[in-house]
DNA sequence: GTCCCTGCAAATCCTTTGCACTCCT
DNA sequence: AGGAGTGCAAAGGATTTGCAGGGAC
């Protein structure tokens, strides 16, 4: 079992993450810290992303566009992808015992409550089209 | 609209695909066709392949290992992604109405009735977990 | 002092692209 | 002949990693 310290650039980037409601990249939040941390650099941010990530602290999301998106609310929700204008959009559903059940009974394992995603194309794209 | 002109190599992809019931990448499918065309390029099997999807003939998957994963077979269906073995499977649900319907009034847009997934760990995995 | 963590740069992995050449039509 | 398709190799984007120095304990 590995024995953490202290880090000010963990502790920023944790802060950082966990003020935003939406679903950043590793790139958006190193940006943003830099700005308090002008030396930091990517691989620190990759480095402790994952690290949290493995401490359950913040959940790391597959949205389809090649980059890891990263995100602070670890409570069971679902996830809406949106194909035209890249938004991720959190899906606050109740019905998981529903959605496990069924792909329990296809798969024959068991489904992360947190992890299911839809991909689509959300209401302002919608729009867009038809104009 | 562009014209399509025949291509041995594309068919070969597209024969290779559909004689499959998983869902390789790009990669391994180009292991493959090598066997019957040992010049075929690697480029040339990313470019068709995308070409096909374009052309709805196949669908991309992603499966969240950052790597693309291609489907022939097109009709509606979701998948389950075990984030143990990298599995992929098929979910061949009747509920799409009701999905649509839940991920519908959240996001306010529409939910492509074959890109909804699942991660977990598949009953294999889970078997293994407990020894 | 020990060992984890950092910054930096190089390396890695997957995918795309530019270019000259080939092969459909 | 014209232009789409190919092979090759280089480029591109995202993430990881090796290493020497710095900081937590």
């Amino acid at each position: 079992m590995k024995t953490l310290k202290y880090s000010r650039q963990r502790e920023s980037i944790k802060a950082c993450l966990m003020s935003r409601h939406d679903h950043p990249t590793a790139d958006v939040l190193y940006s943003t810290i830099r700005e308090e941390y002008p030396n930091i650099s990517l691989g620190t941010v990759y480095r402790n992303l994952n690290l949290l990530v493995e401490l359950g602290e913040i959940r790391k999301l597959t949205c389809g566009d090649g980059k890891d998106h990263f995100d602070a609310d670890t409570s069971p929700h679902y996830h809406f992808v949106c194909q035209d204008c890249g938004r991720v959009l959190d899906l606050p559903m109740e019905q998981i015992g529903d959605l496990n059940q069924l792909a329990q009974t296809h798969a024959g394992g068991r489904v992360d409550s947190h992890a299911i995603y839809f991909y689509g194309s959300c209401g302002d794209c919608q729009k867009a089209q038809t104009h």
